[in-house]
RNA sequence: GGCUCCAUGGUCAAGCGGUUAAGACGGCGCCCUCUCAAGGCGCAAUCAGGAGUUCGAUUCUCCUUGGAGUCACCA
């Protein structure tokens, strides 16, 4: 049997990671048997519409590179794929439970929902839900509501007794108490249906064959599965995923950990991408959230995660959100990139600073290392646009045995080495030449002349390169300017 | 509160009856070095507790504790 795996997210105009961990999952899942998965649409709750919110989806999807074979946008055998276009076929189901006894018309208002549901709370019951008040009405009284036009749902009348049990590939045999399983509407006043029973007729018809899913279904399925049984549908394998989880800090001052929420830092894809995270860091990361390959490799590709993945290797206890490894990754991505694609990231910080093209190869090979996002590229050039009076301290320097005395006199002394030297030499090979040389000379440590200079062209003590690179990057006329103007500092 | 699930360093985790209990992030230290990174080397840090089963438990069972999820005319 060829295995169909389905993402069914709501337009709700965000993408939780949670939510795109189980897409990938559930892509993974299909990929690696050769199998099928498929995008659907759940928008039946109209009050949560937002505009643009399906695109959203198809964006996050693209660029997470997780494509699907089947959805609202490419069609397929299995449609329509929104779920707001598949609502006539609902309620057909629904009333073919009732003639056969397993469902029923229940007539209760929300008032008196809402007041069993209190007593039940107010009386410290285990049960809070239902207390199945239609479940037995007479033909009579409900052919007496019927004509009354009294608003009716559809509930499954779900077994009183026993208990079920149900396997996940995951969590293994999960048995539940029936007496804790509601009698689920499946049909809403408004003729809609529940999300639980839309998906299960969505899934069987759509031939969805793996439920992936987050562990927080783990408790309902036995009612999912009480569905597939009314029907007589094959139930669909279930593999449940640990929940990612976010740490922060109560209070008290107290370490808590709880569902990944907005509390605990960007949890949107876009928002990530919009920090500057990668698209495929992002993914690889939360590949491992929940999942480790055999050979325990951190960096893999889409490629590697669809190979190596597999259902037996999935963890069950929750795993935290960390963003620091994130960053990490961030940053082994970028490390690995080709020039080009590095430009392409980095370009649109480089205008910033109008730097010219000449320029952008030394700027990789500086930048690379050094940044772990491409958002952290502007504070490591604004040296290049401010040079502000800076406290002359940054000159002493124990290491390099720099002091505002040995300062002055190197600059005094290399300045004009450094304004003999023409254009067409400014380069990082003759200029470090040129220190060379002179400490060689002068029998001083390289040190005790590059320190200075650097921090007088720079005007900061921390800056991406060396003290030749970055009189490069400043050019010659703004480095001599510079290196003058901290001269005559130092006179006074 | 009922029900369900989970439990290896701060974090992600390997392990699937016998190991000096991997690896990665982060932290710390050293090397390299004109700063900061990168890179190299190294260090610290984990089986929640208690009973069993067994010649032997991180690994199997039970209990305790802790954590999480779930109990909607939301999805």
């Amino acid at each position: 049997m060829k295995i169909r795996t389905r993402f069914a997210p709501s337009p709700t105009g965000f993408m939780h990671v949670g939510n795109l961990r189980t897409a990938l999952y559930e892509y993974l899942t299909a990929r690696h048997a050769n199998g099928t998965f498929v995008l659907r649409i759940e928008d039946t709750d109209q009050e949560r519409y937002v505009e643009g919110a399906i695109d959203v989806i198809y964006d996050t999807l693209k660029l997470a590179g997780i494509s699907h074979d089947e959805g609202p946008d490419i069609g397929g055998d299995f449609g329509p794929y929104v779920q707001s276009e598949r609502l006539s076929i609902y309620k057909p189901y629904a009333e073919k439970l009732i003639e056969e006894g397993k469902a029923y018309r229940c007539f209760c208002s929300k008032e008196r929902l809402a007041k069993v549901r209190e007593d039940a709370i107010a009386n410290g019951q285990d049960s809070i839900g239902y207390d199945r008040h239609c479940r037995d009405l007479s033909q009579v009284e409900i052919e007496k509501n019927l004509n009354y036009g009294i608003p009716y749902v559809i509930r499954q009348k779900l077994p009183l007794s026993g208990e079920t049990t149900y396997h996940d590939c995951v969590y293994g045999d999960i048995t539940i108490p029936n007496e804790d399983l509601d009698d689920q509407i499946l049909l809403k006043v408004d003729g809609f249906p529940t999300y639980n029973f839309a998906n299960v007729i969505d899934d069987h018809t759509m031939g969805i064959t793996h439920i992936v899913r987050g562990c927080e279904y783990l408790s309902s399925t036995p009612k999912y599965n009480a569905l597939y049984e009314a029907f007589g549908w094959d139930i669909p394998t279930y593999i449940h995923l640990p929940l990612i989880m976010g740490k922060s800090i109560d209070e008290e001052g107290k370490e808590v950990v709880s569902k990944l929420s907005k509390r605990h830092g960007s949890t949107g894809f876009f928002d990530l991408v919009n920090e500057g995270y990668l698209p495929q860091a992002i993914i690889n990361y939360i590949a491992l959230l929940g999942w480790a390959p055999s050979d325990n490799k951190e960096i893999l590709t889409m490629e590697e995660l669809i190979n190596d993945f597999n259902i037996e290797s999935i963890s069950k206890s929750p795993s935290v959100f960390d963003y620091d490894k994130l960053l990490w990754m961030n940053g082994e991505y970028i490390k690995a990139m080709s020039s080009d694609e590095f430009l392409s990231y980095a370009k649109v910080y480089y205008d910033k600073f109008a730097i010219s093209s000449c320029k952008y190869d030394l700027l990789e090979e500086l930048l690379k290392p050094r940044i772990t996002k491409f958002t952290e590229i502007e504070e490591k050039l604004e040296f290049l646009a401010k040079y502000e009076e800076f406290e002359l301290s940054l000159f002493e320097h124990k290491k390099s045995k720099s002091t505002l005395e040995t300062s002055k006199q190197m600059i005094n002394e290399f300045l004009p080495i450094l304004e003999s030297i023409d254009e067409s030499n400014w380069n990082r090979d003759y200029l470090g030449s040129k220190f060379v040389d002179f400490a060689t000379e002068k029998e001083i440590k390289n040190a005790l002349i590059m320190w200075p200079i650097r921090i007088a062209a720079a005007g900061v003590a921390v800056t991406p390169g060396g003290c030749s690179e970055v009189l490069v990057l400043l050019g010659r006329e703004e480095s001599l300017r510079r290196i003058n103007l901290a001269k005559s500092r130092l006179e006074i």
